[in-house]
DNA sequence: ATCACCTGTAACCATTGTAGTTACAATTGT
DNA sequence: ACAATTGTAACTACAATGGTTACAGGTGAT
């Protein structure tokens, strides 16, 4: 299966908060430009706050960049709403049977193919910051 | 969400086949090294089979490579057990407000750096063969 | 020809993650 | 007090997954 689209729709909200700085930016507002209910952005919202990437005025309304968008790359975005803790991107299967070679052997070999795969697509997503992301947003629509 | 044990156990199941190239490798013989369902082998072999990856004798029973270890790849695997095509790995949200900057181009963005990182993934998975995954086996065995 | 064995596949089930939705307590400025 | 908004729980519908049973059809041995 594919990466949760949260991923997606984080960078999205990311994007508009930068853009639209001057704006209130409530979960409806963002909501708007998403296409999709409030309760998906403030769920979002929550866990980009958790990792420290967004700031959220409860009663008042809206949200703000805790960072400058440069100092934001869309790895620390991935993890902030992934669900699956990082080295597991692809799923082992459990318990093969010990009793032969290649049962025996197989999780470790894997494990190390595996995580090699899944790094160089983090590594990836490290390159690329959030100011990267707006701009060309913004160049791409002229 | 991660992707599919079906890679994991495709692999196993190939490097079984080479391994154990002299006996009869049934559905059940490598159910028992993976230890699931039988039904569940012939479901990978089946894919791996349309991937032209190896041969199935029906009704002798058993199956065995196509190809030589050394010119099997992991992204030959990966491609011929995974459901989602190529190029999405990373699930979009779909219909953005298009009335709204960023809702207008994101999707061409996102697409752009979700397939860099994609293709960076395949890379490495391309970069490994299976006679490197039974040679690693086959040394941690001891 | 019969028989045992195996593959390929359909059908069904339980589990899980996802995304949308309603509802509401708690918070804050007016 | 009041209106607006966040944070969160609860529920729903849906899709993918992996396990399971069942069975038609192929194949070699006797």
């Amino acid at each position: 299966m594919s990466i949760s689209s949260r991923f997606a729709v984080a960078i999205h909200i990311l994007a508009l908060l930068d853009i639209n700085k001057e704006g209130r930016n409530t979960s409806e507002f963002i909501a708007g430009s998403v296409n999709t209910n409030p309760v998906v952005i403030r769920r979002v919202i929550g866990l980009l706050g958790k990792a420290g990437l967004v700031h959220t005025s409860p009663g008042v309304g809206g949200a703000s960049l805790a960072r400058l968008p440069r100092e934001i790359n869309l790895l620390e975005v991935y993890r902030a709403v992934q669900n699956d803790p990082p080295g597991e991107l692809f799923a082992a299967h459990d318990k093969p049977n010990p009793k032969c070679l290649v049962g025996r052997n197989i999780q470790e070999t894997l494990d190390t193919v595996f995580k090699r795969a899944e790094s160089a697509m983090e590594n990836e997503l490290a390159k690329v910051t959030l100011d990267q992301i707006v701009f060309d947003l913004v160049r791409g629509d002229q």
